[in-house]
Parts: structure tokens; C-alpha cells; sequence
RNA sequence: UCCCGGGUAGCUCAGUCGGUAGAGCAGGUGACUGUUAAUCACCCUGUCGGGGGUUCGAAUCCCUCCCCGGGAGCCA
């Protein structure tokens, strides 16, 4: 029996004079007067297979010359030493076996480069491309890389809830979730009464995993969460979705700065491992996607992240002379353009922000000696600004208590994360990291809806 | 959601002053060729985003809606 191989193993063991099978999607066909080239790809890389069937075939006239973009085929035959230039080894073709034809006419996939724009309306098939391909192989190494980094580390795995309860982070952004009869709702004083609903109470599908993952925290020490979450604001832009992946560890007996070094040591940990693991694929990224990318991801390895807090990152900005849209005064939020002159600009390469001022920043957040500040973080890269978001946690019951009350937030609500301060508080730190941007950044992708295979955005859930 | 810029052949786009449309690529046919974004010749392809209006006449001007891109806000 003929062994198969997938051709990113075929291509690197070179078995050259041995019988081998591979199966795949053509590519390209080309040919000549007495044979046709083939260009086939399976998936397992970037690089196509190129196949050599001599017109003696069986079924050449019948099929082999009807053969076009987006056929798959399995292929038998002798793989031998490339006589020409461009590929070292060439599978000579004994045997072609059509699975799947692909009618030229009508197959939207050309030999040719496509607009992610059009891409996206085809996203059953993008993923045939070398872009979108490329992209998919990126993602899921870099999936694989970020449990190996928290594992070899001691973190625990934890599943937080998709459905959740817990509107800790504003209840206007959330998708809710209800078995409710939308076309009979029950109404109770007015408004929609989810005592009836499932749950009993309205529930929604989870903005952040991190107050549950805190739970866990504190009894295993350092955990880590990375699945969905869901976000129903109406923001469209090349960095948001309304379905996304984040990244969220949680660190006991941490601080802010022991927090920051882990958020960094991280970053530069996906980045090593893509491109000791993609460099094919980060290869195409530079050559046609963004050519400036070798030399971002080696600034990122090469250098410390620039740390500054807030109220540096103000007088920083005063200092420019720069004519901002957006004024700059200590205690307002950090707009595009601040962010993007610091790290873009000032700095040029990664930076954190820390320490902002308690106003601006969630109730969980520890409030710092100076009263006026959280131990607060924001990681910023350039070209894409926040990929980090994190903070030292207020683990003192009184001044959390306070926080919430000075937010004007229902005490009840918030029992259990209260009980985690009762009994047994300890400091404790985490942050969230976008996987999307964070793939975006390494692939240099422009828009974050090439980096996720199917994304949700205001208006759009095909697939 | 707001501010800009777009939507014309399967794809990427051009289209002047308002006179009902073109190119390149793709596809088809043939030629040539260890080719590799193959090359050469010929051929085919249109609800000019939808609706309404102005006009003798609209891809072109006006209104409106939808979609896409860039920027902003929100954030990861």
C-alpha cells in the first residue's frame, strides 16, 4: 500500500524515489506539449506539492486536462528530484483519482490575488487561499501556544460560563439570553419580566470571565481562562467584534508589577513561538500583507517594554506640542491619538501604561496609597494600540465595599465577589489579552475580521 | 452611532460636459512551451448596489435606504 503523507511532511522528509500518496485541492494546472504541471495544496502548509502527469496517463485527455482551481484530487506516483527551478522535489504522477470537481465558471476562487473585502463574502472558502490559510495555521499555533505557556507554569485551565448573570462591567453591552416567547412577552410593572425566563432572572452571554476566574484563583492560585466572550456594542471598526477570544489569567499572591512582567514575558512568548513555529506563513504575511512585520515582531523580542504611568504618560503628551483633537488633562481617558503618539511615536514599540486614575477604571481595581489612582494597566502596540487590558485586584473587603457603593452599584449582586475578600483575601492580579489582536499583530493582518474564521459584527453573522 | 471615501462584467478598476458602457485579470477555444502570476491569438460576460425624483434622455445630477472601506467613540 502506497503510504500518504500530508505535504508539509512530504516536502520536509523528501523521500525522493519512493511511492507516495498525498491528497489535495489543485491550485493551478499548467501545460506543456507532452505533460501537465500541477499545483497542489492540502492545508499543511503554505507550499503547494507540484505534480508531473505525463499525457500516457489513463484518464489524462478524459479528466487530468479538465482539472482546474479548486478540484480535489489524491494523487500516487513517484516523488522525484525538481529538474527545474523553483521547487527541489516534484511528485510524478502514476495515478490521479478526482474526488471533487470545481466548474471554473462558476468557482468564485481565481488564480489570482482577491480583496479580503470579497474574501469575507466567501467565507466558506477564504480559508482556500494562502492568505486566509496562512492566517488559520497562525491562530490555531498560537492557540496551542498559549496553554503550553500557562501550563508549563503551573496555571490551571479553568471554564468560566458563556451564560452569566453578573452584569459587572455595564449591562448596555451585553447580549441576553432568554427562552422567553419574544412575540408574548410577560410583562411585570412595566418591563419585560425574566422571572419567567429560564434562569429565572435575565441572563446574558458573558462580556469578561474574569470575576468567576478570580473564584478560582484563589483556591488554585493561578488560573487562566481562553474562550469566547461577547460584547453587543455597535462599534465597527478594524479591531472589534462582537464575538471574540480573550485570554484572561489570574495570578494570586501577585502584584501589578509581577502582573505586567507575566502580561509581557507572554506576549514575547506567542511571538517566539510563531515564528519559530509559522515562519513560512510569516513569511507571506511580510512579503504581502505588511512588510514592515520581521522588523515589529524582532522589536518586540529584542527590547523591555516601556513602562509609564498615566500621570507620566500625561506630562508626556502636555510636553509634545502636539495639536491633539482630544485635550490632555489628568484624570480624562486616554483617546486613540494619545495612545498612538506615545507608543507609535514616543516610544515606538510596545508600551505600558499604568496607575490611571480611580474614576476612569471598573470598581475591582485596587485603589493605590495615593487615593487617586488604580493599579491599572494597559499594554499598547503600535499599529493596533490596546492588546492588554489588567489590574491589581481590591482585595481589602472595606475599600471594595466602598468602591461599590461609590459606584452606585447593588451590593447584592455582588455577595459572592464580596465573600472572596471575607474569607481568606489575598492580593491577587490578572489581565485580559484579545487573542484576535493579538493574531492581528503578528500576522499584520489590517482587519481584525480576517483573523477570526467567522466574525460577528453589527449587521453581520453569516455562516 | 458620528465624520469622510466608495459600490460599474466572476474579480480589480476606468468611464470626460448628462447622450443607455470599457480595460486588465478570470473563464472558453486554439497555438506554443520543464512550466511555475507561463506566453500569444480569438471569443463570451452587465438589474452600472436598491428605491424614488429631475430631464427628451441618468452609471453620471438630487433625495433616500442598504452594503463596503478609512477615521472617531466604546473596548480586548
Amino acid at each position: 500500500m502506497t503510504p500518504s503523507f500530508r505535504i508539509a511532511s512530504l516536502l520536509d522528509k523528501q523521500p525522493i524515489g519512493q511511492a507516495v500518496e498525498i491528497n489535495g485541492w489543485v491550485r493551478t494546472r499548467r501545460d506543456s506539449k507532452d505533460f501537465s504541471f500541477l499545483e497542489i495544496n492540502d492545508g499543511s502548509c503554505l507550499r503547494n506539492l507540484q505534480v508531473i502527469v505525463e499525457a500516457g496517463l489513463a484518464n489524462y485527455q478524459q479528466e487530468v486536462l479538465r482539472l482546474s482551481t479548486g478540484c480535489s484530487v489524491r494523487v500516487r506516483g513517484m516523488l522525484a528530484a525538481s529538474p527545474a527551478k523553483g521547487q527541489s522535489v516534484e511528485l510524478k504522477a502514476a495515478e490521479i483519482w478526482v474526488y471533487g470537481w470545481a466548474d471554473p465558471e462558476t468557482y468564485p476562487l481565481q488564480k489570482k490575488r482577491h480583496s479580503f473585502e470579497f474574501l469575507r463574502e466567501i467565507a466558506h472558502l477564504r480559508p482556500r487561499t494562502n492568505s486566509l490559510g496562512a492566517v488559520a495555521r497562525v491562530r490555531s499555533a498560537l492557540s496551542f501556544a498559549v496553554h503550553r505557556f500557562f501550563q508549563e507554569r503551573g496555571f490551571q485551565y479553568v471554564h468560566t460560563p458563556i451564560i452569566t448573570t453578573s452584569d459587572c462591567e455595564g449591562a448596555g453591552e451585553m447580549f441576553t439570553v432568554t427562552a422567553l416567547d419574544l412575540d408574548n412577552l410577560p410583562r411585570k410593572e412595566g418591563r419585560t419580566d425574566f422571572g419567567q425566563d429560564f434562569f429565572g432572572r435575565q441572563a446574558s452571554l458573558t462580556v469578561s470571565g474574569q470575576l468567576e476566574a478570580e473564584i478560582y484563583c484563589l483556591a488554585l492560585g493561578q488560573v487562566y481562562t481562553f474562550g469566547p466572550t461577547f460584547r453587543a456594542e455597535n462599534s465597527n471598526t478594524s479591531r472589534h467584534l462582537a464575538e471574540f477570544w480573550m485570554i484572561e489569567p489570574e495570578m494570586a499572591f501577585c502584584d501589578l508589577a509581577q502582573d505586567m512582567a507575566v502580561a509581557e514575558e507572554f506576549i514575547k512568548y506567542l511571538v517566539r513561538h510563531a515564528r519559530e513555529n509559522c515562519a513560512e506563513d510569516l513569511n507571506l504575511f511580510a512579503g504581502f500583507v505588511d512588510k514592515n512585520l520581521p522588523a515589529r515582531l524582532e522589536a518586540v523580542l529584542s527590547q523591555d517594554f516601556a513602562r509609564i504611568t498615566y500621570s507620566e504618560a500625561v506630562e508626556r503628551l502636555l510636553a509634545s506640542g502636539r495639536n491633539f483633537s482630544y485635550p490632555v488633562a489628568w484624570g480624562a481617558d486616554l483617546q486613540s491619538e494619545h495612545e498612538r503618539y506615545l507608543c507609535e511615536e514616543l516610544f515606538q514599540g510596545p508600551l505600558i501604561v499604568y496607575d490611571y486614575p480611580r474614576e476612569i477604571k471598573p470598581f475591582y481595581m485596587r485603589v493605590n496609597d495615593d487615593g487617586k489612582t488604580v493599579a491599572a494597566m494597559d499594554i499598547l502596540v503600535p499599529g493596533i494600540g490596546e492588546i492588554v487590558g489588567g489590574s491589581q485586584r481590591e482585595e481589602r473587603y472595606e475599600v471594595l465595599l466602598a468602591r461599590l457603593q461609590e459606584l452606585g452599584l447593588n451590593q447584592a449582586d455582588y455577595e459572592w465577589y464580596l465573600d472572596l475578600r471575607r474569607y481568606g483575601s489575598v492580593p491577587h492580579s490578572g489581565f485580559g489579552l484579545g487573542f484576535e489582536r493579538l493574531i492581528q499583530f503578528v500576522s499584520g493582518m489590517a482587519n481584525i475580521r480576517e483573523v477570526i474564521p467567522f466574525p460577528r459584527t453589527p449587521g453581520a453573522a453569516a455562516f
